[in-house]
DNA sequence: GCGCTATTGTCGTCTGCCCGACATTGTGGC
DNA sequence: GCCACAATGTCGGGCAGACGACAATAGCGC
Protein backbone atom coordinates (compact mmCIF):
# COMPACT_ATOMS: atom_id res chain seq x y z
CA UNK A 1 0.00 0.00 0.00
CA UNK A 2 2.62 2.69 1.25
CA UNK A 3 4.74 0.59 -1.98
CA UNK A 4 2.24 1.96 -4.35
CA UNK A 5 1.69 5.36 -3.07
CA UNK A 6 5.12 6.00 -3.37
CA UNK A 7 4.79 5.17 -7.00
CA UNK A 8 2.54 7.51 -7.74
CA UNK A 9 4.29 10.14 -5.46
CA UNK A 10 7.65 9.97 -7.94
CA UNK A 11 6.26 8.07 -10.62
CA UNK A 12 7.13 3.89 -10.52
CA UNK A 13 10.79 4.09 -11.66
CA UNK A 14 10.40 0.87 -13.57
CA UNK A 15 8.06 2.04 -16.25
CA UNK A 16 8.79 4.96 -18.36
CA UNK A 17 6.13 7.86 -18.37
CA UNK A 18 4.52 9.18 -21.69
CA UNK A 19 7.42 12.14 -22.56
CA UNK A 20 10.09 9.39 -21.88
CA UNK A 21 8.61 6.97 -24.00
CA UNK A 22 8.42 9.67 -26.57
CA UNK A 23 12.00 11.00 -26.23
CA UNK A 24 12.86 6.82 -27.10
CA UNK A 25 10.54 6.44 -29.77
CA UNK A 26 12.09 9.24 -31.49
CA UNK A 27 15.05 7.69 -32.13
CA UNK A 28 14.28 4.61 -31.97
CA UNK A 29 12.67 2.18 -34.73
CA UNK A 30 9.67 0.06 -33.85
CA UNK A 31 9.27 -3.63 -34.57
CA UNK A 32 7.41 -6.25 -34.21
CA UNK A 33 8.01 -9.87 -32.95
CA UNK A 34 5.95 -12.90 -32.72
CA UNK A 35 5.31 -14.48 -29.83
CA UNK A 36 8.01 -17.32 -28.90
CA UNK A 37 11.00 -15.53 -30.46
CA UNK A 38 14.02 -14.72 -29.20
CA UNK A 39 14.95 -10.96 -29.33
CA UNK A 40 18.76 -11.10 -28.14
CA UNK A 41 21.05 -13.79 -27.55
CA UNK A 42 24.00 -14.31 -24.92
CA UNK A 43 27.48 -13.84 -26.50
CA UNK A 44 26.11 -10.93 -29.12
CA UNK A 45 27.38 -7.68 -28.81
CA UNK A 46 25.33 -5.43 -26.43
CA UNK A 47 24.70 -2.50 -28.86
CA UNK A 48 20.90 -1.61 -28.24
CA UNK A 49 18.46 -0.77 -25.90
CA UNK A 50 14.89 -2.07 -26.26
CA UNK A 51 11.35 -0.01 -25.01
CA UNK A 52 8.93 -2.48 -24.50
CA UNK A 53 5.69 -0.98 -26.38
CA UNK A 54 2.99 -3.59 -25.54
CA UNK A 55 3.75 -7.31 -24.63
CA UNK A 56 5.68 -9.51 -22.31
CA UNK A 57 9.57 -10.31 -22.86
CA UNK A 58 11.19 -12.65 -20.09
CA UNK A 59 14.97 -12.43 -19.94
CA UNK A 60 16.63 -15.64 -18.90
CA UNK A 61 20.03 -17.62 -18.91
CA UNK A 62 20.36 -20.87 -20.32
CA UNK A 63 22.39 -23.77 -17.76
CA UNK A 64 24.61 -26.01 -19.41
CA UNK A 65 21.99 -28.66 -19.53
CA UNK A 66 19.74 -26.58 -21.21
CA UNK A 67 17.54 -25.11 -18.64
CA UNK A 68 16.36 -21.59 -19.04
CA UNK A 69 17.04 -19.80 -15.99
CA UNK A 70 14.95 -16.35 -15.51
CA UNK A 71 17.29 -14.22 -13.90
CA UNK A 72 16.21 -10.51 -13.92
CA UNK A 73 12.10 -10.97 -14.20
CA UNK A 74 9.75 -10.26 -16.70
CA UNK A 75 9.34 -7.31 -18.72
CA UNK A 76 6.45 -5.56 -19.17
CA UNK A 77 5.35 -3.10 -21.22
CA UNK A 78 6.24 0.44 -20.73
CA UNK A 79 9.50 -0.73 -19.54
CA UNK A 80 12.92 -0.98 -21.19
CA UNK A 81 15.57 -4.13 -21.30
CA UNK A 82 18.85 -4.81 -22.49
CA UNK A 83 20.11 -1.62 -20.51
CA UNK A 84 22.55 -2.83 -17.93
CA UNK A 85 24.72 -5.04 -20.86
CA UNK A 86 24.39 -2.52 -23.19
CA UNK A 87 25.60 0.84 -20.47
CA UNK A 88 27.73 -1.73 -19.22
CA UNK A 89 30.56 -2.43 -22.21
CA UNK A 90 30.47 -6.19 -24.03
CA UNK A 91 28.14 -8.91 -24.52
CA UNK A 92 24.94 -9.95 -23.61
CA UNK A 93 25.37 -12.77 -20.85
CA UNK A 94 21.32 -13.55 -21.24
CA UNK A 95 18.58 -14.16 -23.50
CA UNK A 96 15.71 -12.13 -24.05
CA UNK A 97 12.51 -14.16 -25.65
CA UNK A 98 8.91 -13.05 -26.20
CA UNK A 99 6.53 -14.79 -24.66
CA UNK A 100 3.80 -12.82 -26.54
CA UNK A 101 3.25 -10.81 -29.33
CA UNK A 102 5.66 -7.98 -28.68
CA UNK A 103 6.36 -4.36 -29.98
CA UNK A 104 9.44 -3.03 -29.30
CA UNK A 105 11.47 0.16 -30.05
CA UNK A 106 14.85 -0.71 -30.73
CA UNK A 107 17.50 2.37 -30.01
CA UNK A 108 21.04 2.00 -30.83
CA UNK A 109 23.56 2.39 -28.15
CA UNK A 110 24.96 5.29 -29.56
CA UNK A 111 21.82 7.63 -30.23
CA UNK A 112 20.41 6.69 -26.42
CA UNK A 113 23.59 7.47 -24.89
CA UNK A 114 23.55 10.67 -26.88
CA UNK A 115 19.53 11.43 -25.07
CA UNK A 116 21.12 10.47 -22.02
CA UNK A 117 23.59 13.58 -22.39
CA UNK A 118 21.34 15.26 -23.47
CA UNK A 119 18.38 15.10 -21.41
CA UNK A 120 19.81 14.29 -18.02
CA UNK A 121 16.47 13.59 -16.20
CA UNK A 122 15.94 10.11 -18.66
CA UNK A 123 19.71 9.67 -17.46
CA UNK A 124 18.52 9.91 -13.45
CA UNK A 125 15.67 7.89 -14.85
CA UNK A 126 17.62 5.37 -15.86
CA UNK A 127 19.65 5.17 -13.04
CA UNK A 128 16.55 4.92 -10.71
CA UNK A 129 15.64 2.00 -12.66
CA UNK A 130 18.78 0.08 -12.91
CA UNK A 131 18.30 0.89 -8.73
CA UNK A 132 15.38 -0.55 -8.11
CA UNK A 133 15.97 -3.59 -10.28
CA UNK A 134 19.20 -4.28 -8.49
CA UNK A 135 16.92 -4.19 -5.41
CA UNK A 136 14.98 -6.87 -6.87
CA UNK A 137 18.04 -8.92 -7.64
CA UNK A 138 19.24 -8.89 -4.39
CA UNK A 139 15.74 -9.85 -2.84
CA UNK A 140 15.34 -12.61 -5.15
CA UNK A 141 19.57 -14.21 -3.70
CA UNK A 142 17.99 -13.75 -0.58
CA UNK A 143 15.12 -15.68 -1.27
CA UNK A 144 16.54 -18.39 -3.29
CA UNK A 145 19.04 -18.79 0.20
CA UNK A 146 16.26 -18.54 3.03
CA UNK A 147 13.36 -19.69 1.55
CA UNK A 148 11.92 -23.03 0.58
CA UNK A 149 10.18 -23.62 -3.14
CA UNK A 150 6.38 -22.95 -2.05
CA UNK A 151 7.39 -19.40 -0.09
CA UNK A 152 8.94 -18.67 -3.31
CA UNK A 153 5.90 -19.84 -5.97
CA UNK A 154 3.79 -17.91 -3.23
CA UNK A 155 5.72 -14.78 -4.13
CA UNK A 156 6.21 -15.65 -7.71
CA UNK A 157 2.44 -15.56 -8.11
CA UNK A 158 1.50 -12.47 -6.12
CA UNK A 159 4.10 -10.52 -7.73
CA UNK A 160 3.08 -11.31 -11.13
CA UNK A 161 -0.27 -11.20 -10.63
CA UNK A 162 0.25 -7.26 -9.34
CA UNK A 163 2.63 -6.78 -12.37
CA UNK A 164 0.70 -8.27 -15.20
CA UNK A 165 -2.44 -9.33 -13.78
CA UNK A 166 -5.56 -8.59 -14.90
CA UNK A 167 -8.67 -8.18 -12.23
CA UNK A 168 -12.23 -9.92 -13.18
CA UNK A 169 -15.62 -8.57 -12.31
CA UNK A 170 -15.11 -9.12 -8.89
CA UNK A 171 -11.61 -7.56 -8.60
CA UNK A 172 -9.72 -11.29 -8.76
CA UNK A 173 -6.16 -11.05 -10.70
CA UNK A 174 -5.58 -13.24 -13.52
CA UNK A 175 -2.13 -13.89 -14.86
CA UNK A 176 -3.03 -14.10 -18.96
CA UNK A 177 0.48 -14.70 -19.54
CA UNK A 178 0.29 -18.47 -19.70
CA UNK A 179 3.23 -19.68 -18.41
CA UNK A 180 3.80 -23.60 -18.01
CA UNK A 181 5.35 -24.69 -14.99
CA UNK A 182 8.71 -25.27 -16.45
CA UNK A 183 8.29 -21.36 -17.46
CA UNK A 184 7.84 -20.75 -13.75
CA UNK A 185 10.42 -23.31 -12.39
CA UNK A 186 12.82 -21.29 -14.05
CA UNK A 187 11.82 -18.36 -12.29
CA UNK A 188 12.29 -19.73 -9.07
CA UNK A 189 14.92 -22.02 -9.22
CA UNK A 190 13.24 -25.03 -8.95
CA UNK A 191 11.94 -28.41 -11.21
CA UNK A 192 8.85 -28.67 -12.96
CA UNK A 193 7.33 -31.30 -11.17
CA UNK A 194 7.69 -29.59 -8.30
CA UNK A 195 5.41 -26.74 -9.71
CA UNK A 196 3.23 -29.12 -10.48
CA UNK A 197 2.44 -30.37 -7.77
CA UNK A 198 2.80 -27.11 -5.68
CA UNK A 199 0.46 -25.43 -7.96
CA UNK A 200 -1.87 -28.31 -7.07
CA UNK A 201 -1.87 -28.12 -3.54
CA UNK A 202 -2.63 -24.13 -3.85
CA UNK A 203 -5.91 -25.41 -6.29
CA UNK A 204 -6.95 -27.63 -3.95
CA UNK A 205 -6.49 -24.98 -1.31
CA UNK A 206 -8.69 -22.95 -3.17
CA UNK A 207 -6.01 -20.31 -2.90
CA UNK A 208 -5.66 -20.20 -6.76
CA UNK A 209 -7.63 -21.51 -10.14
CA UNK A 210 -6.35 -22.50 -13.44
CA UNK A 211 -7.94 -22.41 -16.64
CA UNK A 212 -6.25 -23.73 -19.25
CA UNK A 213 -2.75 -22.01 -19.13
CA UNK A 214 -3.84 -18.61 -17.19
CA UNK A 215 -4.14 -18.73 -13.21
CA UNK A 216 -6.38 -16.61 -11.09
CA UNK A 217 -5.48 -15.63 -7.61
CA UNK A 218 -8.85 -16.91 -5.67
CA UNK A 219 -7.31 -15.40 -1.84
CA UNK A 220 -4.05 -13.42 -2.36
CA UNK A 221 -4.07 -13.18 1.45
CA UNK A 222 -3.88 -16.34 2.31
CA UNK A 223 -1.71 -17.39 -0.50
CA UNK A 224 0.56 -14.89 1.24
CA UNK A 225 0.54 -16.61 4.50
CA UNK A 226 2.48 -19.56 2.46
CA UNK A 227 5.40 -17.69 2.30
CA UNK A 228 7.53 -18.09 5.75
CA UNK A 229 10.88 -17.30 6.50
CA UNK B 1 42.27 13.40 -22.45
CA UNK B 2 42.89 9.92 -23.65
CA UNK B 3 43.70 8.60 -20.10
CA UNK B 4 39.99 9.79 -19.04
CA UNK B 5 38.20 8.56 -21.85
CA UNK B 6 39.59 5.19 -21.25
CA UNK B 7 38.74 5.31 -18.00
CA UNK B 8 35.32 6.18 -18.88
CA UNK B 9 34.97 3.87 -21.54
CA UNK B 10 36.96 0.30 -20.63
CA UNK B 11 38.28 1.47 -16.98
CA UNK B 12 36.56 -0.68 -13.62
CA UNK B 13 33.37 0.55 -13.90
CA UNK B 14 33.03 -0.84 -10.25
CA UNK B 15 35.70 1.76 -8.68
CA UNK B 16 35.69 5.23 -9.67
CA UNK B 17 39.09 6.81 -10.64
CA UNK B 18 40.82 9.53 -8.76
CA UNK B 19 39.49 12.96 -10.44
CA UNK B 20 35.45 11.20 -9.90
CA UNK B 21 36.66 10.13 -6.17
CA UNK B 22 38.02 14.21 -5.70
CA UNK B 23 35.07 15.35 -6.77
CA UNK B 24 32.75 12.92 -4.05
CA UNK B 25 35.30 14.03 -1.30
CA UNK B 26 34.86 17.72 -2.01
CA UNK B 27 31.08 17.20 -1.18
CA UNK B 28 31.38 14.56 1.46
CA UNK B 29 32.75 13.88 4.68
CA UNK B 30 35.61 11.35 5.73
CA UNK B 31 34.82 9.40 8.36
CA UNK B 32 36.77 6.64 10.36
CA UNK B 33 34.82 3.33 11.11
CA UNK B 34 36.49 0.57 13.39
CA UNK B 35 36.29 -3.30 12.13
CA UNK B 36 33.28 -5.16 13.06
CA UNK B 37 30.78 -1.97 13.03
CA UNK B 38 27.75 -1.41 11.36
CA UNK B 39 27.71 1.69 8.92
CA UNK B 40 23.71 1.40 8.35
CA UNK B 41 20.98 -1.10 8.26
CA UNK B 42 17.52 -2.16 7.73
CA UNK B 43 15.13 0.13 7.65
CA UNK B 44 16.80 3.17 7.72
CA UNK B 45 15.69 6.27 5.84
CA UNK B 46 18.85 6.06 2.81
CA UNK B 47 19.78 9.86 2.83
CA UNK B 48 23.50 9.35 1.87
CA UNK B 49 25.72 7.32 -0.17
CA UNK B 50 29.28 6.50 0.45
CA UNK B 51 32.76 6.45 -1.42
CA UNK B 52 35.03 3.72 0.42
CA UNK B 53 38.87 5.36 0.76
CA UNK B 54 40.29 2.36 2.62
CA UNK B 55 39.06 -0.93 3.94
CA UNK B 56 36.05 -3.31 2.80
CA UNK B 57 32.66 -3.38 3.16
CA UNK B 58 29.60 -6.55 3.80
CA UNK B 59 26.58 -5.71 2.33
CA UNK B 60 23.69 -8.46 3.79
CA UNK B 61 20.35 -8.29 4.98
CA UNK B 62 18.98 -10.20 8.13
CA UNK B 63 16.77 -13.87 7.70
CA UNK B 64 14.30 -14.73 10.39
CA UNK B 65 16.93 -17.12 12.00
CA UNK B 66 18.97 -13.99 12.29
CA UNK B 67 21.81 -15.14 9.62
CA UNK B 68 23.11 -12.96 7.58
CA UNK B 69 23.10 -13.37 3.98
CA UNK B 70 25.62 -11.17 1.86
CA UNK B 71 23.54 -10.32 -0.87
CA UNK B 72 25.65 -7.64 -2.60
CA UNK B 73 29.37 -8.86 -2.86
CA UNK B 74 32.39 -6.93 -0.50
CA UNK B 75 33.01 -3.84 -1.42
CA UNK B 76 36.51 -2.67 -2.13
CA UNK B 77 38.39 0.90 -1.29
CA UNK B 78 37.52 2.97 -4.56
CA UNK B 79 33.78 1.41 -4.42
CA UNK B 80 30.61 3.52 -3.46
CA UNK B 81 28.24 1.80 -1.67
CA UNK B 82 24.48 3.16 -0.73
CA UNK B 83 23.78 3.70 -4.24
CA UNK B 84 20.93 1.70 -5.15
CA UNK B 85 18.55 2.08 -1.93
CA UNK B 86 19.46 6.26 -1.91
CA UNK B 87 18.82 6.75 -5.34
CA UNK B 88 15.69 4.29 -5.28
CA UNK B 89 13.20 6.08 -3.10
CA UNK B 90 13.02 5.15 0.72
CA UNK B 91 14.39 2.68 3.13
CA UNK B 92 17.58 0.69 3.43
CA UNK B 93 16.63 -3.29 2.89
CA UNK B 94 20.35 -4.18 3.74
CA UNK B 95 23.14 -4.18 6.59
CA UNK B 96 26.38 -2.51 5.90
CA UNK B 97 29.28 -3.82 8.21
CA UNK B 98 33.01 -3.27 8.00
CA UNK B 99 34.85 -6.67 8.19
CA UNK B 100 38.44 -4.31 8.52
CA UNK B 101 39.01 -0.72 9.98
CA UNK B 102 37.48 1.39 7.09
CA UNK B 103 37.36 4.89 6.09
CA UNK B 104 34.87 6.58 4.16
CA UNK B 105 33.38 9.85 2.62
CA UNK B 106 29.66 10.17 3.51
CA UNK B 107 27.52 12.42 0.76
CA UNK B 108 24.15 13.37 1.54
CA UNK B 109 21.84 12.09 -1.18
CA UNK B 110 20.67 16.22 -1.94
CA UNK B 111 24.56 16.96 -2.47
CA UNK B 112 25.26 14.07 -4.65
CA UNK B 113 22.33 13.99 -6.66
CA UNK B 114 23.28 17.88 -7.46
CA UNK B 115 26.76 16.72 -8.16
CA UNK B 116 25.49 14.45 -10.55
CA UNK B 117 23.10 16.83 -12.33
CA UNK B 118 26.13 18.85 -12.58
CA UNK B 119 28.71 16.42 -13.65
CA UNK B 120 26.94 14.27 -16.00
CA UNK B 121 29.71 12.02 -16.67
CA UNK B 122 29.49 10.81 -13.38
CA UNK B 123 25.98 10.36 -13.45
CA UNK B 124 26.69 8.00 -16.34
CA UNK B 125 29.77 6.48 -14.14
CA UNK B 126 27.23 5.72 -12.08
CA UNK B 127 24.63 4.39 -13.99
CA UNK B 128 27.29 2.03 -15.42
CA UNK B 129 28.56 0.97 -12.18
CA UNK B 130 24.85 -0.21 -10.99
CA UNK B 131 24.63 -1.96 -14.28
CA UNK B 132 27.62 -4.16 -13.80
CA UNK B 133 26.60 -4.91 -10.30
CA UNK B 134 23.39 -5.74 -11.59
CA UNK B 135 25.00 -8.14 -14.06
CA UNK B 136 26.71 -9.17 -10.74
CA UNK B 137 23.56 -10.06 -9.16
CA UNK B 138 22.31 -12.01 -11.86
CA UNK B 139 24.96 -14.25 -12.17
CA UNK B 140 24.57 -15.11 -8.51
CA UNK B 141 20.95 -16.06 -8.37
CA UNK B 142 22.13 -18.33 -11.55
CA UNK B 143 24.70 -19.99 -9.85
CA UNK B 144 22.60 -20.12 -6.72
CA UNK B 145 19.58 -22.06 -9.13
CA UNK B 146 22.18 -24.20 -10.92
CA UNK B 147 25.38 -25.01 -8.97
CA UNK B 148 26.01 -27.44 -6.19
CA UNK B 149 28.16 -25.66 -3.22
CA UNK B 150 31.22 -26.36 -4.19
CA UNK B 151 31.47 -24.92 -7.21
CA UNK B 152 30.09 -21.72 -5.57
CA UNK B 153 32.84 -21.97 -2.84
CA UNK B 154 35.22 -22.97 -5.22
CA UNK B 155 33.81 -19.04 -7.55
CA UNK B 156 34.06 -16.93 -4.15
CA UNK B 157 37.51 -18.17 -3.17
CA UNK B 158 38.91 -16.87 -6.83
CA UNK B 159 36.44 -14.10 -6.86
CA UNK B 160 37.53 -12.79 -4.02
CA UNK B 161 41.42 -12.96 -3.98
CA UNK B 162 40.67 -11.73 -7.81
CA UNK B 163 39.70 -8.19 -6.02
CA UNK B 164 40.57 -8.54 -2.89
CA UNK B 165 43.89 -10.26 -2.71
CA UNK B 166 47.77 -9.54 -2.36
CA UNK B 167 49.96 -11.69 -4.47
CA UNK B 168 52.98 -13.17 -2.51
CA UNK B 169 56.67 -13.80 -3.65
CA UNK B 170 55.18 -16.72 -5.95
CA UNK B 171 52.20 -14.67 -7.54
CA UNK B 172 49.74 -16.52 -5.70
CA UNK B 173 47.04 -14.51 -4.35
CA UNK B 174 45.94 -14.30 -0.80
CA UNK B 175 42.91 -12.97 1.07
CA UNK B 176 43.60 -10.99 3.84
CA UNK B 177 39.99 -10.48 4.73
CA UNK B 178 39.88 -12.89 7.57
CA UNK B 179 36.66 -14.16 6.99
CA UNK B 180 35.11 -16.63 8.86
CA UNK B 181 33.61 -19.84 7.83
CA UNK B 182 30.02 -18.24 8.45
CA UNK B 183 30.93 -14.86 6.66
CA UNK B 184 31.95 -17.40 3.46
CA UNK B 185 28.56 -19.70 4.01
CA UNK B 186 26.33 -15.84 4.10
CA UNK B 187 27.96 -15.22 0.85
CA UNK B 188 27.01 -18.37 -1.23
CA UNK B 189 24.31 -19.64 0.21
CA UNK B 190 25.16 -22.65 2.79
CA UNK B 191 26.02 -23.52 6.18
CA UNK B 192 29.14 -23.01 8.24
CA UNK B 193 29.95 -26.38 8.45
CA UNK B 194 29.39 -26.94 4.61
CA UNK B 195 32.46 -24.07 4.08
CA UNK B 196 34.72 -25.93 6.53
CA UNK B 197 34.14 -28.98 5.16
CA UNK B 198 34.93 -28.08 2.14
CA UNK B 199 37.24 -25.95 2.42
CA UNK B 200 39.44 -29.09 4.18
CA UNK B 201 38.69 -30.80 1.30
CA UNK B 202 40.23 -28.11 -0.98
CA UNK B 203 43.27 -28.02 1.43
CA UNK B 204 43.81 -31.67 1.39
CA UNK B 205 43.91 -31.14 -2.55
CA UNK B 206 46.82 -29.01 -2.45
CA UNK B 207 43.82 -26.15 -3.96
CA UNK B 208 44.14 -23.36 -1.36
CA UNK B 209 46.35 -23.16 2.37
CA UNK B 210 45.24 -21.27 5.07
CA UNK B 211 47.40 -19.43 7.66
CA UNK B 212 45.43 -18.62 10.67
CA UNK B 213 42.20 -17.11 9.03
CA UNK B 214 44.14 -15.73 6.15
CA UNK B 215 42.99 -17.69 2.73
CA UNK B 216 46.08 -18.20 0.19
CA UNK B 217 45.48 -19.62 -3.76
CA UNK B 218 47.89 -22.36 -4.27
CA UNK B 219 46.30 -23.85 -7.61
CA UNK B 220 43.63 -21.43 -9.33
CA UNK B 221 43.53 -23.34 -12.30
CA UNK B 222 42.75 -26.74 -10.72
CA UNK B 223 40.37 -25.01 -8.06
CA UNK B 224 38.12 -23.17 -11.47
CA UNK B 225 37.85 -27.18 -12.58
CA UNK B 226 35.92 -27.54 -9.61
CA UNK B 227 33.25 -25.20 -11.04
CA UNK B 228 31.23 -27.15 -12.93
CA UNK B 229 27.78 -26.24 -14.47
C1' DG C 1 -11.89 -33.59 -36.78
C1' DC C 2 -7.21 -35.92 -36.61
C1' DG C 3 -2.81 -36.65 -35.14
C1' DC C 4 1.31 -35.19 -33.15
C1' DT C 5 3.91 -32.82 -29.87
C1' DA C 6 4.05 -30.14 -25.71
C1' DT C 7 2.48 -29.97 -21.28
C1' DT C 8 0.73 -31.75 -17.08
C1' DG C 9 0.09 -35.26 -13.44
C1' DT C 10 1.97 -38.68 -10.36
C1' DC C 11 5.13 -41.76 -8.41
C1' DG C 12 9.13 -43.85 -6.40
C1' DT C 13 14.13 -43.39 -5.63
C1' DC C 14 18.06 -41.01 -4.52
C1' DT C 15 21.16 -37.47 -2.67
C1' DG C 16 23.18 -33.07 -1.41
C1' DC C 17 23.23 -30.62 2.11
C1' DC C 18 20.94 -28.92 6.23
C1' DC C 19 20.78 -29.31 11.14
C1' DG C 20 21.95 -30.45 15.77
C1' DA C 21 25.43 -32.01 18.77
C1' DC C 22 29.73 -32.07 20.59
C1' DA C 23 34.84 -32.00 20.92
C1' DT C 24 38.76 -29.28 19.78
C1' DT C 25 41.37 -25.44 18.63
C1' DG C 26 42.21 -20.61 17.99
C1' DT C 27 42.28 -15.82 19.41
C1' DG C 28 41.33 -11.33 21.11
C1' DG C 29 40.93 -8.86 25.51
C1' DC C 30 42.88 -7.99 29.76
C1' DG D 1 50.24 -15.40 29.86
C1' DC D 2 45.67 -16.72 30.83
C1' DC D 3 40.97 -17.03 30.22
C1' DA D 4 36.61 -16.98 27.96
C1' DC D 5 34.35 -17.11 24.03
C1' DA D 6 34.51 -17.51 19.12
C1' DA D 7 35.65 -20.33 15.42
C1' DT D 8 36.72 -24.80 13.50
C1' DG D 9 36.44 -29.85 12.87
C1' DT D 10 33.66 -33.96 12.52
C1' DC D 11 29.89 -37.01 12.58
C1' DG D 12 24.98 -39.03 11.68
C1' DG D 13 20.34 -38.52 10.93
C1' DG D 14 16.83 -36.50 8.37
C1' DC D 15 14.45 -34.35 4.64
C1' DA D 16 13.31 -31.17 0.86
C1' DG D 17 13.40 -31.47 -3.43
C1' DA D 18 15.95 -33.17 -7.62
C1' DC D 19 15.64 -36.70 -11.05
C1' DG D 20 13.93 -40.33 -14.06
C1' DA D 21 10.09 -42.68 -15.83
C1' DC D 22 5.82 -43.03 -17.59
C1' DA D 23 0.80 -42.20 -18.28
C1' DA D 24 -2.74 -38.92 -19.23
C1' DT D 25 -4.20 -34.58 -21.29
C1' DA D 26 -4.21 -30.50 -23.72
C1' DG D 27 -3.22 -27.63 -27.42
C1' DC D 28 -2.20 -26.65 -32.02
C1' DG D 29 -1.26 -27.13 -36.95
C1' DC D 30 -3.37 -28.94 -40.84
Amino acid sequence: MAEAQKDLLDGNPLVLDSQEKELIRRIGVTVNYPKGQIIFSAEEVADRVYLIEKGWVRIYRLSSDGREVTVGSIRNPGEMMGLAETLYHGKRTCFAGTISDVTLVVVTKKDFLDVLTDEHYLALKVTRLLAARMREAEAMVHELVCWQVPSRLALLLLKISERCGIPDEKGRMKIKLRLTHEDIAGMIGTTRQTVTSLLNAFKREKLVECQGREIKILDPKKLASWIVD
